[in-house]
RNA sequence: GCCAAGGUGGCAGAGUUCGGCCUAACGCGUUCGCCUGCAGAGCGAAUCUCCGCCGGUUCAAAUCCGGCCCUUGGCUCCA
């Protein structure tokens, strides 16, 4: 049983063979750092995220690589902003720094590099040299444009013929362009201030200016283009060949074309292997009056959701497909990821609990394991299918709370298994929060505190006060703390 | 107009690569039963015979073929 996957390159699905036995180079297209990362950016990292655990899992070495775009007129726009800083690099640094806290809050595997494009202009410089030596780009009043019709596949990923581009391009608005397809690879003098003025801000002076860094170059003063950094820190750091390129399905073209298009040209070798492409996240679309408050940045719904419930809502959808971000959907989300906590936790206690010294062994149990692991890497395997495996765990869930529920005696055995399952596949693959944090300190002694007012309604109700009973539970859940009564006695979890 | 992704039961969302085990997984919601002093959690059950529309192929289609409708993303220095 081997990983499969959709590659964008053919349109189908394919078995996922990399170059090497051992290793695997992963290139995720990163951000433009000129504003904080929205849950449609953290979509696309969670599931670059999982594919880097599961891969990891499967015993490959991960050569991950993902960019900050850190030269960029949307950057400079914002130069003199709420104190972002009075520097392109200044106001990049500030919101990389920000990203990188989402990207630790979400429980990110880190990469192996973080390239930035202001630290790679000479590799960039040198790449665009290459391909005006070899014909495929042409320097036109400073700036220099690759040429699409020197590239005989141009349009292979996005499945787009020149010819057809042709023809939705006015020659007044090509401009320096031979072609209305070509691409600016360097960009002649400074920001834009065209651009810089379209992503300005309300409230700055117009009369600031771009202030956008330039380098030298063989055609004078300028700027690398767009496309080319991906390109250029992709070789960089993983060679001319690299076996999955991940990234949102809004950039198929033209960027990722054009990536094709200047690093083929360039090295004669493939580019990219595997091309997969994360959907776009959705929200309530057509309220777009709300538009303001529509977008949730990664901050605020760490804080208003936590890492775990954020997680949960992003693997209940293929990465493939769209995914629609809504109240119903958290909710969901939410009550899916509880479930599988309390049964996490319920194992947990089992396992410790005098009941399980007894040590009986029940077979449904230990089978519903077995299937779930089973269950859990097939989907994998089929091209990532994150629900699938989902619902294997949520299983084994279901499997942990009818053994301990009917059970006299616990399978301590059993119940063991279940709990590295959940760890191994829950934790691991999909970085979940399973047993994550050591309780110490603070949580102990809450939860002594705990027992200690759980011992008081006790004696309550069994003098038939339930009034006072309910009372107390009633305050414990206001201080969310969730009391459980039962046969033998009264539990409770922390939410 | 062109390219791409998608249209599945109250919601959400797998399944379509390799047609039958799909009278459609997992979950959310709702209802009921067990449990409980009550509640929650848990377990069990019900709800939904149906997979955008039309036609075709087949013993058999959500899954294959043809046509149509709709939604979303992209279409040149803009992520």
């Amino acid at each position: 049983m081997t990983l499969s996957v959709t590659n964008t390159l053919s349109g189908e699905r394919e078995e996922f063979e990399p170059q090497d036995d051992d290793d695997v180079l992963l290139y995720v297209c990163g951000l433009t750092v000129s504003d904080d990362a929205h849950l449609g950016h953290a979509r696309l990292w969670m599931h670059a995220d999982v594919m880097h655990r599961w891969l990891e899992h499967e015993g490959y070495d991960v050569h991950h690589v993902e960019n900050f775009t850190d030269v960029n007129e949307k950057i400079t726009a914002r130069i003199g902003e709420d104190g972002f800083g009075d520097s392109e690099p200044e106001v990049a640094r500030h919101f990389t720094e920000h990203v990188i806290r989402d990207m630790r809050g979400l429980n990110l595997k880190r990469a192996e590099v973080y390239p930035r494009v202001s630290e790679h202009v000479p590799q960039i410089r040198d790449l665009v040299e290459t391909l005006v030596e070899k014909g495929y780009a042409y320097e036109s009043n400073g700036s220099v444009y690759f040429d699409v019709t020197a590239f005989e596949d141009y349009g292979k990923l996005s499945n787009q013929r020149v010819e057809e581009m042709e023809a939705q391009g006015e020659a007044e608005e090509r401009g320096e362009k031979r072609h209305p397809a070509d691409f600016a690879l360097w960009k002649a003098g400074g920001v834009s201030e065209d651009a810089v003025a379209e992503h300005r801000h309300e409230g700055l002076d117009p009369l600031d200016g771009p202030q956008g860094e330039t380098w030298e170059s063989p055609w004078g003063e300028g700027r690398p283009g767009w496309h080319i950094e991906c390109s250029a820190m992709s070789m960089t750091h993983l060679g001319e060949t690299i076996d999955i390129h991940v990234g949102g399905r809004d950039l198929v073209f033209p960027h990722h074309e054009n990536e094709v298009a200047q690093s083929e040209a360039a090295t004669g070798q493939t580019f990219a292997r595997y091309w997969l492409h994360v959907g776009l996240l959705q929200t309530e679309a057509d309220k777009m009056s709300s538009s303001l408050g529509n977008f949730f940045t990664v901050d605020d719904a760490l804080e208003e959701f936590g890492v775990d419930v954020i997680r949960t809502f992003y693997l209940s959808t293929g990465y493939g497909a769209e995914q629609t971000f809504d109240d119903a959907a958290m909710n969901e989300a939410e009550e899916r990821w509880d479930r599988l906590e309390r049964a996490y936790e319920a194992a947990v206690d089992a396992a410790d609990s005098p009941d399980a010294y007894a040590s009986v062994e029940d077979e449904d149990l230990r089978g519903a394991v077995e299937s779930t692991r089973e269950a859990f890497r097939e989907a994998m395997n089929d091209d990532f299918n994150v629900r699938e495996a989902m619902a294997a765990l949520i299983e084994l869930a279901r499997a942990v709370n009818t053994h301990v529920g009917d059970a006299d005696e616990y399978d301590y055995r059993g119940l063991r298994e279940a709990v590295e399952a959940f760890e191994d596949l829950g934790g691991d693959v999909f970085g979940l929060g399973f047993g994550g944090a050591a309780e110490g300190g603070d949580v102990a002694i809450a939860g002594d505190l705990v027992e200690l007012l759980l011992d008081v309604r006790e004696a309550e109700r069994e003098a038939g006060n339930y009034d006072r009973a309910d009372e107390l539970r009633d305050e414990l859940a206001a201080l969310g703390v969730e009391v459980h009564d039962s046969e033998d006695g009264p539990s409770f979890r922390f939410e």
